[in-house]
DNA sequence: CGCAAAATGTAGCCTTGGCTTCAACATGGC
DNA sequence: GCCATGTTGAAGCCAAGGCTACATTTTGCG
């Protein structure tokens, strides 16, 4: 496992600015994680995403909703006409598919480590944002699963 | 714990909002927690905390981290005389116990879960921020130790 | 149809967390 | 002892992500 650039240094800064810079630009696209997936979510349950709902359903106020809505379309991940609902680019349902699949391997590794069903979801909230390919590779082994079909 | 509301809906929004809620709590201390537990290592290795290797520590400018260490003292868990480095109060001390404690437990159990050290110490940084209470206990008994005698 | 209620959108405010730029201070080397 | 350099601090800018208040549009219903 270890090549041969073996211990980094202990009071290694470089490295560990990068860790935390990286942690940083997770927690940045966390909150457009979270609209994708949930956009997804109800598109694919009730056939149509309002600003209201996703406001309701993420508990904060419509206002706000909308303003991350506008930053979803600035980015290409969404698309909308006043007063007409908000749909997904094929761009953003990619991410939305990504980010759920992330969310059920966390929860379900959270549970196979014992934590209850109402925390895990709880954490898992958080936690999927911070989960990298290689966590999210080693999570899918841990639960026995080949690389998920799905 | 559950009355007569059983079976919480499922596409139930006061639940999901309140985790939400939850996560964007922990994101907003996450900060905090990195300062306090990156000063008592300073502190503890070096004997002193100046805001200039905290912000080459944590990958920002030094402007950033003194504004940080404004508001570290504006919640009371450090202070700090002009040109004089930073300390902990008693109550940032315990918070960092506290967070580096998370954080070397959330590290261990992405180890044994065959997530690579470099990856593991990478996500980690993130992830500590969104272990419950609940979480940490799975984890621990999951690693085999009986709440860390340390 | 007509209109009230609900949904949507806009505006403006605040805090946080970044940044750069500049000013003030402290110190080590000469 | 003095001064160049490094550290610290202050100011001001910006974007994100909250909020409330208000304006506009849609819609459902009597
Ligand atoms: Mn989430
Ligand atoms: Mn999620
Ligand atoms: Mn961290
Ligand atoms: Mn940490």
């Amino acid at each position: 496992m270890a090549d041969d650039k073996v211990a980094a240094p202990a009071g290694d800064a470089t490295g560990e600015a990068a860790r935390h810079a990286t942690a940083r630009s997770a927690r940045a696209s966390a909150l457009l994680h979270d609209y994708v997936e949930l956009i997804a979510d109800l598109l694919e349950s009730t056939g149509e995403a309002r600003p209201t709902d996703i406001a309701r359903r993420l508990g904060v106020s419509h206002a706000t909703a909308i303003k991350a809505i506008a930053r979803l379309k600035r980015e290409g991940l969404a698309h909308s006409k006043p007063y007409r609902g908000v749909f997904l680019t094929a761009e953003g349902q990619a991410l939305a598919a990504e980010v759920k699949a992330r969310h059920r391997v966390v929860v379900d590794v959270l549970l196979a480590l014992g934590v209850p069903p109402e925390v895990a979801e709880m954490d898992a909230e958080g936690i999927e944002h911070h989960v990298s390919e290689a966590t999210l590779a080693a999570f899918e082994r841990f639960l026995g699963r080949a690389r998920t079909p799905d």
